[in-house]
DNA sequence: GATGCTTACCCAATCGATTGGGTTGTTGAC
DNA sequence: GTCAACAACCCAATCGATTGGGTAAGCATC
């Protein structure tokens, strides 16, 4: 088994048709079309010699030659801020085992979240003649999505939404309202936000869900009680140092929009002599592997990254295939653990 | 600008030529060959009104079609165990840009540490045509890499290494000698090592490192203080779970071979009511972003995980172009933090 | 026995770039 | 004045798969 490669050659449509003495546009046509062209195309014998030599000498088309007759790669291109951050890192396994299903290979690149860097790795991507895109990285003010849509790009975007594009998200304002709720049963009523990013619908919404819910509840959140960061471990420990330095009174709970950002929290609560949970409660987004194993569990929204990353794939493919898609909003779901289980005395 | 794609239409090699009057092969050595073939191809007159012209229509060579005359695809395709694991992530982003610099692309893959999945992955790759394969998920007693040798593709390890095939690696022996001279000298001498999966070299190099040396230093370890585990941070807790319950007398310190299976262990020794840092101390390995920045800092060996990725494409790279190549084994540097300060009585 | 319809194929162009081998026309040396 | 050398190009095959258009044989129908 397995003489493909063995001998050093790769095996060709047309050493196939040779050893068997028909043409290769017919070999094509066999292993091609499912059954609808392959009918009518060969009989039933000859289709079943030529499977079971391609079988047998390990045949695999070449993809290139093929895309260049086709136009078409089977490539979807992946565009992240960056694939350290375990958010996207999981969703693009969605991604991978979705587009592995289709037959569809992805390329990942890393943007940075920097704007010239999200046009230069796009150009590459295109220069590589992917098929489509999925945009992790979508900035809200972003020229370059409508650029993309004038010239007639096939993308999607993922994780983060921009109004006017079809996206596959977290019901994220959803998730910021759990977190509101949540808290505010627990008696807490001075609270403060790590937002994230503003140029990111995830930390927008979260935040706006979180804020809206809270004072339909009848709270109040002050101005400096929001405070954005960046998405990271030590974003989260300054912008938890900046509130706990200037709100007054002090907040007895924390809402980061972001695991990481929410673990750089709980050191900067800690540094401040305080217990997390007790003195203050934190809860965190996307509960992400880590949180719960935390030294300190950590509360936190369960967002379906997953299939966050599984569903960018079925929507790109229908973009692909013509269809008209429409944006999907996965639902959260909180999970409230040791760091903000405890109540607050009103 | 970037009239390219505005009409719809990608421009070819013979859309310049044809608009200059000239030949397509003549464009073609223009554009292609640094200027030793284009010097002889054409004026230096006409060398500039192609490339003017290629600029303004904003020209990029198609890589199906060039791939499929030459050969070569200028991919790279990666194999890791999950991009989810930050270490690996971080990896990659090291290829990542390493390769573009080299104008080459990369695919990555997650094999899951899986054996049938590195086979079904790497032939996916293959059957794209890589021109090379890094893989970072090699099993000391994979069978596959042998075979991909004997097939001739072109492949180097990363991260893990596998005797008598070029690898990019920490210097892992290394590592785990560092982590007993710590503890040592902090007045340890009860001892235990999470040790990882015993398939990957990462996790028998640092633990053979780190025992070796600790009876070098005259210290002792019995045989069930050194509990395999998983690298991820569920792991990490059963292991120390299994230990703190087990290991009499009890360990003072703890080094987990990686930072996320000590994170989980920082969680077992909390719900055994001891403090990390003041009554066990713990030690990770590779200083993720994370491991400052934990409540309770984490000690960790740093590694080069940039580099590693880096110098696994400049390898792979040497092994295209033919040249022979060594494994490289890049230094760690242990950074000493809060989880393991403290000092520990004799 | 001419026509029409299948069945089971074959032919050749095509995708876009590359490359080994020409073919001109000019210049310089002798 | 001739020949060689060179500059500046052009030609055409090639990579491997795809696909619109054949065509020949066989059979049925009228």
């Amino acid at each position: 088994m397995d003489e493909s490669t063995a001998g050093g050659r790769t095996v060709t449509l047309k050493d196939l048709a040779s050893e068997l003495g028909i043409h290769p546009s017919t070999v094509s046509r066999i292993l091609h079309s499912g059954s609808e062209v392959a009918r009518g195309a060969a009989s039933v014998a000859t289709a079943e010699r030529v499977r079971e030599l391609a079988r047998k000498r390990g045949y695999s088309p070449d993809p290139q030659a093929a895309g260049l007759r086709t136009r078409r790669t089977r490539l979807m291109g992946v565009i992240v801020p960056r694939l350290s951050d375990l958010v996207l890192a999981i969703m693009y396994e969605g991604i991978d085992e979705a587009a592995a299903e289709l037959g569809y290979s992805t390329f990942v690149m890393n943007s940075r979240d920097d704007p010239e860097e999200q046009r230069r790795k796009t150009d590459t991507m295109l220069a590589r003649r992917v098929d489509g895109l999925i945009i992790g990285d979508a900035h809200l003010d972003s020229g370059l999505l409508r650029e993309l849509a004038a010239r007639k790009v096939p993308f999607v975007l993922m994780n983060r939404r921009v109004p006017g594009f079809p996206s596959a998200t977290c019901d994220d304002v959803l998730g910021g309202e759990l977190v509101a709720d949540h808290l505010w049963r627990k008696g807490h009523r001075n609270v403060a936000v790590i937002a994230g990013e503003p140029y990111a619908s995830t930390a927008v919404d979260r935040t706006a869900g979180f804020v809206d819910r809270w004072r339909a509840l009848g709270g109040q959140i002050p101005r400096n009680a929001v405070v954005w960061s960046r998405f990271d471990t030590a974003g989260g420990r300054e912008a938890a140092e900046i509130i706990l330095a200037h709100c007054n009174p002090r907040p007895t709970a924390l809402f980061a929009v972001n695991d990481f950002a929410a673990i750089g929290a709980m050191g900067a609560v800690r540094s401040h002599g305080l217990s997390v949970g007790r003195d203050v409660a934190v809860v965190g987004f996307n509960d992400t592997s880590l949180a719960a194993e935390l030294p300190i569990p950590l509360s936190s929204v369960r967002s379906p990254m997953l299939d966050i990353g599984r569903t960018a794939v079925q929507l790109l493919k229908g973009v692909l295939d013509g269809r008209e898609v429409e944006s999907v909003r996965l639902e959260p779901v909180l999970c409230v653990r040791e760091s903000s289980a405890f109540g607050n005395a009103v």
